[in-house]
DNA sequence: AATGAATGAGATTTCATTCAT
DNA sequence: AATGAATGAAATCTCATTCAT
């Protein structure tokens, strides 16, 4: 991985940071241009020759910017995990206390980094195997780092006895993959449903599984489907 | 798809019947060979030498009986459809008339099928994209058929009054996809959870999600997970 | 070449003689087919695989009877030449005295033969290359040979005076050239004349060019062309 | 058709235009190539390693060039067709106005190209059933084309009443296929005739059939074969 | 920093030929 | 005599990567 986009080198020299900046654009405009491509044909079948047309650069330049067609792939799976890594603790901070609405905060977010990066989201499934092991497993860690603000939010749920006492790690990777599911079954759900009915019929659905049943009349905003 | 494995066709001529049962072994001997080496590397990564050392034959002979690598992916992904397909309706009837009864029976069978099937069932979220659009039609339509047993117990136990008054087809669609997370994310789960675990755990999950509250009773016995 | 149709034995065992009939058909038999095939796709583009389908028998059967793809090809164009060595020389002799009538006899039986195995002749152009350098000596060869009544009628003219002195042989390929042309170039005769039309027309032309002089009035007939 | 070489385009910027030049040099290259292997061997024969190894490049860079073999095939066939489309009008335009010698310089000129291509010549026979559809269309349009200048002058001949009244067109073809004929039946000739002597010959038997007799006197010196 | 021509290993696919039945 | 399943060498074509400019 030798992108400067993915680093957090910050030169003072303003030579460099001009340098710096030049390259950050580069690197996101390659970064973007493969993520396309490959959303659109399937990483597999996308040569970096397409990759740089896409990109309207030579093909020379990418390597220059990745180390080669793993890292360019890596790199795109990576932009979409730290947008999870920024938006979704943001989302969860900004909404309050509310443990619930915690909850449906931080699954909210997720949905939309989703619906931001759907194709993308696709490449991980479809992918990871084209990685070597070294980039499977800094993919998996990341994943199941992503889903630590839904772990911990859960507990903190569970622990006020606004939801059940549920395994908050199964549950939150159940929470996840329906997100993922936006996309992975887009082709199914955006015959019935757009992105706003997916969530909260999701949400619902989620709620009257976890919600403490006592708790129920306090939610019954968020239970309802419709 | 020209496989003898995937059509009906029962000749009445012996000679011609031990042809199209040594055809249909072939066949199968192919298509099990394919998926042991797809599952472990990855089709598009698997050569067909590959596939052909695997099965111990020469590549030559894939092509008698599958038309290409497509029709050869294909055909392992359409083998776990099928599956699915004989395998879930017989294990709802097996299980009398108890629609909460029949819904966790039908997720059990889906899955027993997964975890029968589980590199295939990877294999379908990897390479689709690499199929025609013919064969990716086919495997979309199928899989929608495939969601129809749990979609018909769903409905029945809405209107038995046991489950509350959800949209079937998400449900359905959701479960589905937690049957397929056994495979998916199996990396994850394995750690923590056994194929009985896990098929405990969520049943809960979801039950509590989906029984009517004045029904609970009745079915504690599955509502509680360990 | 070990077909039986090609080399001249003649058993006198009755039971021999009926085998030989049943080779001799079988080898007409493929014979035809490939030549059928063959004449359709081009024979490099036609497997043995296809020539068996065609003449509805396994591929095992052609190599009991040619050799193998060169030695069918051979004989597919041996053949043809077979046909002119018979037909022409007793064209020519069914005729009568007379030299200008036996060589117009000569070269209407050339096309007629052309015109039997127009696809044949074709292949005698296009397939010589894939023959081994023995395969294409003896075609030569034969196909020179071929040439010998033609050469041999325009001697006869010459030296009774009623055709000019020409160099025979180079005539004799000119007018075997034409004949083929029929074959070669139908695509574009057909779009004007009928085979009637072509061989008159060419028989005008060239009796213009070798008869002498002060014999013409006694071939007006041969020499106009409609 | 992705050659350079065969279209005109004629960019303004010096670096394209250096570009261009080296581009068209290199389709020269390998087109040369391909012609001297496929001429030497028959172009089904040759495999894309041959001609790449003629050429001393990768087979990759022949795929830059030319989008396949067949593409490369048409491309030397083409090559040829060219030459006749630009020799023999300036051949015909440079002899002066003479009817009869407007026809032998065409024909000539024809023999020429022929002489100069001679592989190519027998390719176009051999090897147009390995094209498409579209290609051999194109090929067959281009030949048509490609008689024209012929058709021309023996029109001009007739109309001046030099000629005798004959169809211009086959004429024209017979013309050409005896120029073919050059290359086809090369083997054949070569042992008694070179090049002048079968120009010659083949013009003073083919004006024998096509003179005016009462302009004979006038092209004595044509009509006499030696 | 950027280009893109060139490379060549490797993938899929075909098909002449063999051989057990 | 006849079959056709099986083989595997060889062909075409792709594309990640390099490197001279």
């Amino acid at each position: 991985m030798s992108s400067a986009a993915l680093d957090g080198t910050m030169p003072s020299d303003p030579d460099l940071a001009a340098r710096g900046a030049r390259q950050q654009q580069r690197s996101r405009q390659l970064l973007d241009a493969a993520a396309r491509v490959m959303e659109r044909e399937g990483s597999q079948a996308v040569s970096m020759q397409a990759v740089a047309a896409e990109a309207e650069v030579s093909v020379g330049l990418i390597y220059r910017y990745f180390g080669g067609k793993h890292e360019l792939l890596l790199a795109v799976i990576l932009n979409v995990l730290e947008d999870f890594a920024t938006t979704v603790p943001a989302a969860v901070e900004a909404v309050g206390d509310d443990p619930v609405d915690r909850l449906v905060a931080a699954f909210r977010a997720y949905c939309e980094v989703i619906d931001r990066h759907r194709h993308a989201t696709v490449l991980t499934y479809r992918e990871s195997k084209s990685l070597d092991e070294a980039g499977r497993a800094r993919i998996k860690q990341l994943e199941v780092e992503t889903t630590q603000p839904l772990v911990q939010v859960l507990r903190e749920g569970i622990d006020a006895g606004a939801l059940r006492p549920v395994d908050p790690e199964m549950v939150a990777y159940n929470l996840l993959l329906v997100a993922h599911a936006w996309a992975l079954k887009h082709w199914y759900f955006e015959r019935t449903l757009g992105f706003e009915d997916y969530v909260r019929n999701q949400v619902s659905l989620a709620l009257h599984g976890l919600v403490e049943p006592r708790q129920r009349r306090r939610y019954a905003r968020l239970l309802s489907a419709s």
